[in-house]
DNA sequence: GGAATTCCTTGATCTGGGTCAAAAAAACGG
DNA sequence: CCGTTTTTTTGACCCAGATCAAGGAATTCC
């Protein structure tokens, strides 16, 4: 798959007239980064978009004690760091790859230009900054209102209806990242995944998980049931 | 002052022609709210955008037993709901007058018409959403790996900064609010006010606040001190 | 301006989930 | 494929901060 053709069937980038887009594949930059390589840092002065053309990236703040609440796991069509682009100018988190990666970056100038010339780039883009607002919204309710059955068993489901409804899926990540992910640690998370093991709501094997239960995990997402 | 030099004002409409202007004044609804009155309930559909143009306004998460993480304190001037109209048509969170308001609406398509026509309002508006992408990348951080401590001394130096940099000013809202702006309960902000009075960080009375000790609390904030 | 309501503080207690440590299980590299 | 490293699990313990309860202090509203 060249970039010009990855490039026209991003949702974003949609419509877009074949000059600019030719124009875009010109200036965009193809970067390859190693599995644990870090891509920018949290303050870093920022030049342009990123979008994840192949691998897996981590979006994430660190503490100044080592401990690390992951903000996004940014996949294949998936563009990151639009915050500088608009405003600040430099990175609101630090971004790694967690897996081999190809990143391809857009130079800020060009983007804005060509925001600027079609108005519907423009309400895409919001479409794009809205939907993560809404996200983030939501992490901040897991991590205020919420306890980690809850949000493991969101999880779950989640996972879950990526998968297509399937009751048997594949967890994408390696657990302690789910962890960090969920604002948890590795042993807390191990611990709640035996309890439902317990229960009899799921089934774990290594990175297979079968929902046996699917009504008594929503429950529990809900906090309408308790896990012991 | 009328709503057409009001919206003239903003940030957000600067730049924008005297035509538009006068359209979007023409468009505009008006909307008194009591205090405690609630402006919106998430899951709600959404129909535009909404601006503060006197009082102030909650935006909050509400869980299901009761407690409530308040995402943002609105004042004059800032716009919100911002995101339903752009992804989504259903608010993601709920709106309440904290103290006796009028809020102006502006219906979606009057501003996506605008938007399509002004590329400058666009960029504006992208500004706007990574502002407060920003901001929920912070609360996150804040809730994830800091403690309560931390999270009340940056806020007090916030609001000193707010007051021009002075070491007294008076708390913006009531404490409970503060409480749930900063992701704990009013016990917990009391205690922690306490102790801070105590170690000579600060002097409390009532709402009025004297920072005595700057950088110590700057330390506390940074983590680089603990407070008992 | 006094009663009623709401807000804040303080004390006692409880607990979810973090930390530390070590064994078990997987994944990886040569 | 075997030894090494990394990840995950399990156990024991601890602690920040929530909850419950009850006074005290401010506001609010006739």
């Amino acid at each position: 798959m060249n970039i010009r053709s990855f490039l026209s069937r991003l949702p974003l980038f949609n419509g877009l007239p074949e000059e600019d887009l030719k124009a875009l594949a010109g200036i965009v930059l193809d970067r390859s980064h190693a599995a644990g390589e870090s891509i920018f840092t949290e303050g870093d002065r920022a030049a342009g978009l990123n979008i994840v053309f192949s691998g897996r990236v981590k979006i994430f703040k660190l503490a100044s004690n080592g401990k690390e609440q992951i903000l996004h796991i940014m996949g294949p069509g998936e563009p990151f760091a639009e915050v500088p682009v608009f405003q600040g100018g430099h990175y609101p988190a630090s971004a790694e790859a967690i897996e081999a990666s190809r990143v391809l970056f857009i130079p800020r100038d060009g983007l804005t230009d060509m925001i600027r010339r079609n108005p519907a780039l423009a309400l895409d883009m919001l479409a794009v900054l809205s939907r993560r607002l809404r996200e983030f919204a939501s992490t901040i309710e897991n991590l205020s209102l919420r306890g980690v059955p809850e949000r493991l068993s969101a999880y779950l489901l989640h996972l879950s209806d990526l998968a297509g409804g399937s009751a048997e899926f594949e967890l994408d990540i390696k657990k302690g990242l789910i962890a960090n992910l969920l604002g948890t640690t590795g042993e807390s998370l191990s611990r709640v995944l035996g309890k439902m093991s317990q229960a009899g709501m799921i089934r774990v094997g290594g990175k297979k998980i079968t929902i046996l239960d699917r009504a008594a995990l929503a429950d529990v997402a809900a906090a309408r049931q308790a896990l012991d």
